[in-house]
DNA sequence: CCAATAAAGTCTACAGTGTAGCCATACTCG
DNA sequence: CGAGTATGGCTACACTGTAGACTTTATTGG
C-alpha cells in the first residue's frame, strides 16, 4: 500500500498485477507513472477534514493545523508526493482560503496574509512531513546512544535535554509550536 | 548534477560514466545507491554556515533559519533527501544545539525547549523545501489563471489576494515568519 | 624482498522498471 | 449496419540497482 511505504517500492507493474490488469492498461489511464501518483495525492489530500470557518480566527488556524496534521498520521507518506508533485486541488484552496481569511480578520495586510499564510502553510506542512517521517519521533535507545556520543563540550544543551526528548509528548508539542506562531501573529498587529 | 536536477534522474550508472569508472566501482565503495545519496546529503548538509551563538537568543534563531535557508538555495533538491534519509550529521547537532542553546536562554523550559526546538526545525527545514520545491514562488501568470478559475463565493479571499501574491517578497516574508514564531516564544514566557 | 592477505576495481548477468508502438476488442453514433 | 473512437493488452526497448565471480592492485608480515 502507498500509504505504507510511499512511492519507493511502488511501481505500475506491482498495482496492475493486485488489481489484476495488464500494467498497460493502468498505464494509459493514468498518462504516467507521474500523473498517477499526482492524482493519488490529489485524492488523498481531497480528505483532509476542514473546520467550518468561525468567528475565532485563532482557533480556525488551530483547526487547519490540527486537520492537517491528523491527515499525515492517515497517510504517512502522502506529504513527500506533495512536495514533489506540488499538487494543489480543491481541497488545498478551500484549506488555504480558511488560512487566509483567518489572518486577514486578524487585522494584517494583504502582503502579511500572503507571506504568513504561504509560512503557515510551510510550517504545518513541514512539521507533518518530520513527523511523518519519524524525525520528531521521541528518541529510542539507539538514538540516545548516538546523542551519548556528541561532545559534551560542543553539545551541552542538547546533551542536557536528552530527558526531554525522551518524554516527548509530541501533541503537545505540536500545539505549543502552533500557538506560538499563531501568538507572534497575533502580536504583531497588536 | 544533482543539485539541479534532485534524485530523480540520478542514477550511479551516469554518475560512473561522468567520472570515468566502472559503476560497480562507485557502487562497492558506497554500498549502495541510498548509502550514497545519504553520504552525498550529509556532505551538502554539513555546509550550512552556522552562526556563532551570541547573548541574543532572538538573533541567533533568526541566524540559524537564514542559514538553512541559504543552504536550500545553493542546494534546492537536498531538503527531499534530508526528509527521505533523515541524516543527521555533525552539522545537524551543531546548529540544533545552537536552537536549543537559544531556547534555553529564553527562559524555557526543558520541555518546552524540546518541543519548541524540533518544531522551529522542521519550521525552517519545511519552509525552505516549499520554497526551494517553487511552492512559494511568486505565482506565474499560469497560476493566476489557475486561480481566477475558482468559484468566488468559495474563495473570495484568495481570489482577493492575487495582487499580493504576485508582489510576494519571499525575503520579507520568510523573516515575517521567523519573527512571528521568535515573538510567540518570547511571549510564552513573558 | 617476497609471499600472503586484503582491498579495490571490473565484467557479466539478472530481475525489475517506465513506457513507446502496435494490435485487438468493444462501444458509440450517424 | 458500418465507421470511428476509446480501451485493454502484448511485445520490445532502454534503463535501473546490484549480486557474484574474477582480476588487478595495494598492504602487510616474515
Amino acid at each position: 500500500m502507498l500509504s505504507r511505504d510511499g512511492e519507493i517500492g511502488f511501481s505500475i507493474r506491482k498495482l496492475a498485477q493486485r488489481i489484476g490488469v495488464d500494467p498497460m492498461t493502468v498505464l494509459h489511464h493514468f498518462g504516467s507513472k507521474d500523473e498517477l501518483l499526482r492524482r493519488i495525492a490529489d485524492r488523498a489530500l481531497a480528505t483532509v477534514e476542514l473546520p467550518l470557518t468561525s468567528t475565532d480566527w485563532q482557533a480556525d488556524l488551530r483547526k487547519v493545523a490540527e486537520a492537517y496534521r491528523n491527515l499525515a498520521h492517515r497517510h504517512p507518506r502522502l506529504f513527500h508526493l506533495h512536495f514533489r508533485y506540488h499538487t494543489t486541488g480543491p481541497a488545498d484552496h478551500a484549506s488555504s482560503e480558511v488560512v487566509y481569511r483567518a489572518l486577514q480578520s486578524a487585522g494584517l495586510t494583504d502582503a502579511e496574509v500572503a507571506g504568513l499564510g504561504l509560512a503557515f502553510y510551510a510550517f504545518i506542512l513541514g512539521y507533518s512531513l518530520a513527523e511523518a517521517e519519524g524525525l520528531l519521533r521521541p528518541i529510542s535507545p539507539d538514538d540516545e546512544a548516538e546523542l551519548r556520543t556528541l561532545d559534551p563540550l560542543a553539545c551541552p544543551v542538547t546533551l542536557a535535554l536528552i530527558p526531554a526528548f525522551k518524554g516527548l509528548d509530541r501533541n503537545a508539542a505540536f500545539d505549543m509550536s502552533v500557538n506560538a506562531f499563531i501568538e507572534g501573529v497575533a502580536r504583531r498587529n497588536a
